[in-house]
RNA sequence: UGCCCGUUGGUCAAGUGGUUAAGACGCUUGGUUCUCAGCCAAGAAUCACGGGUUCGACUCCCGUACGGGUGACCA
């Protein structure tokens, strides 16, 4: 196993969005197959047709992409061990259960739904882990047989269970989890190999697709510990040697301490969602890599590169992680610094678009100016949906000033600051931020008032807020007739 | 109820028998700036509990507690 090529895989049912659970299963395959110069494989998992959804595949996909994340073989690429989707790969399957079939390993079972039920009534009543019963149990073949041909003769289509050796321990060396030993006869019994519908069950296309795919490392979540000797049981049956298996935690709910479900409303849970506020998607990288992972040393911020260089699947943490947005906002913010003001710029306008803040179809310059608009609110933008509320002072029309605003500018000082203000601002021939600046200082030498007594008054009368980036480039963003208006409404209410 | 896994500050975490128990987010305080934010500096805060083993346990063993996972003709 370890002399060959290293071969991961992603397995997605395309059942919704691509989660935060899943991406981070993902990212870490890739992370484990490029850091080994191994084959990344996607493959679909798509044997529940209820459950699958019309553009499922198409979405994953998609959002892989955006994330950074690539893969060498899958149902959009090829590759030598397809098809990549579980639903074209019936006649694999089929064979191997015949297989089983001939050998006495799988066989048909035609319990319905109301005998497992009561069954599993009966067991629970009784304290006992639900198991399936056998339903043959004390036949002898001819008997057994005969039970089967009185079902066919009813035209009963069966399933097909695969029969589980109750007396073997299944113990793995788990990558992340160490030891880990589970016994034959505590696994639910014999289970279910081939629905009635036709279509195989997870448990056992997952053993059929590692095998053929050839793939040597099974990196998931450790919801799937609990499937794993079920799995090892196929191996056997079928003579195959199991690939080495690593059970990640599951990143949890901050605020539940369960493991993130589909159903929490209150945790944004699809990377679809981070991509429309504005987060960037190698800051998402880098943030899903460090929840329950990290490398030595004390930096957080890396490269996907360095990652990829870094990884070490033995640093895997075996405890599960809450998942901290303030954090997320903390990383994303590092990046937005470093990203270009133009590419942030065209996530902003989006965002500025969709919240009816800039037409749907902007002109250049309500490009330019929404370009310098967000360039003011770098520093402090977490995603660039922010700036939609960040920017209100250059949208809204207020009318009163709060309690705090009207103190400071209740100041003896503040009117004639005001009065001036705006005769020079009439008169200012080019109104952008180098010459407001001027005036702004010119105003300071006649009347002698500098700092907050000065810029105080004169931010409330210009922008008609106390707060807001720096203020002559704020003025000049929000165009000389904004302001005069801020201002005569200030002196007015300063008057009244 | 069974089986499996886990437990270092509020959160993410380093740590592998002897450490002042890293670092980051968050929080508090101070500095800087016209304000907010940012930036800089400082600070508070942690080994779940009880037994062993050992000269010495966060580190090893056993129990307890707590948390999580699992139980399908879902994956």
């Amino acid at each position: 196993m370890a002399d060959r090529p290293i071969r991961v895989r992603y397995a997605p049912s395309p059942t919704g969005h691509l989660h935060i659970g899943n991406a981070r299963t993902a990212l870490f395959n890739y992370l484990f197959a490029r850091h080994y110069n191994g084959t990344m494989v996607l493959r679909i998992e798509d044997t529940d047709q209820k459950r699958n959804i019309a553009d499922g595949e198409k979405s994953q996909i998609e959002n892989l992409h955006w994330l950074g994340i690539d893969w060498d073989e899958g149902p959009d690429k090829g590759g030598d061990f397809g098809p990549y989707r579980q639903s074209e790969r019936k006649d694999i399957y089929m064979k191997y259960i015949n297989q089983l079939l001939a050998e006495g390993k799988a066989y048909e079972s035609y319990k319905t739904e109301e005998e497992l039920q009561a069954d599993r009534e009966a067991q629970q009543a009784n304290h006992e882990m639900p198991h399936y019963v056998y339903e043959y149990e004390g036949l002898t073949e001819a008997e057994k047989q005969a039970k089967i041909d009185a079902a066919k003769a009813k035209a009963l289509t069966p399933v097909i269970r695969f029969h589980i050796p109750e007396d073997k321990t299944y113990e793995w060396q788990d990558i992340v989890k160490g030891d880990i030993s589970i016994d034959g006869n505590t696994i639910g019994g014999d289970f279910v190999i081939l629905k009635r519908d036709g279509m195989p069950t997870y448990n056992f296309a997952v053993v059929i697709d590692d095998h053929l795919m050839e793939i040597t490392h099974v990196l998931r979540g450790d919801d799937h510990i609990a499937n794993t000797p079920k799995q090892m049981a196929v191996y056997d049956a079928l003579g195959w040697e199991a690939p080495v298996f690593g059970h990640m935690t599951l990143i949890i709910n901050g605020a539940t301490g369960k493991k993130l479900s589909k159903r929490d409303e209150n945790v944004l849970q699809f990377i679809e969602q981070y991509r429309e506020l504005g987060y960037l998607p190698n800051a998402m990288f880098n943030f899903i890599t460090l929840l329950g992972w990290s490398p030595k040393g004390e930096d957080e911020i890396f490269t996907k590169k360095e990652f990829i260089k870094l990884f070490d699947e033995k640093r895997l943490s075996k405890s599960p992680a809450r998942f901290d947005q303030k954090k997320l906002e903390w990383v994303n913010n590092k990046y937005i610094k470093e990203t270009q003001p133009s590419e942030l710029t065209a996530l902003a306008l989006e965002n500025l678009i969709e919240a009816g803040r800039v037409p749907a179809d902007p002109d250049a310059n309500t490009i330019e100016w929404a370009r310098q608009m967000i360039s003011l609110y770098i520093p402090q933008m977490s995603y660039t949906q922010q700036v939609v509320d960040l920017s209100s002072i250059f949208f809204e029309d207020r009318t009163e000033l709060t309690e705090d605003e009207m103190k400071e500018i209740a100041d003896d000082n503040a009117l004639p600051i005001i009065k001036l203000l705006k005769e020079k601002l009439e008169a200012l021939d080019v109104f952008t931020a180098y010459f407001i600046n001027q005036e702004v200082y010119q105003i300071r030498l006649a009347l002698g008032v500098k700092g907050r007594k000065l810029f105080m008054p004169v931010r409330i009368a210009a922008t008609f807020h106390m707060h807001g980036p720096q203020l002559a480039e704020t003025m000049e963003l929000m165009g000389r007739d904004k302001v005069m208006a801020n201002i005569d409404r200030v002196l007015a209410l300063i008057e009244k």
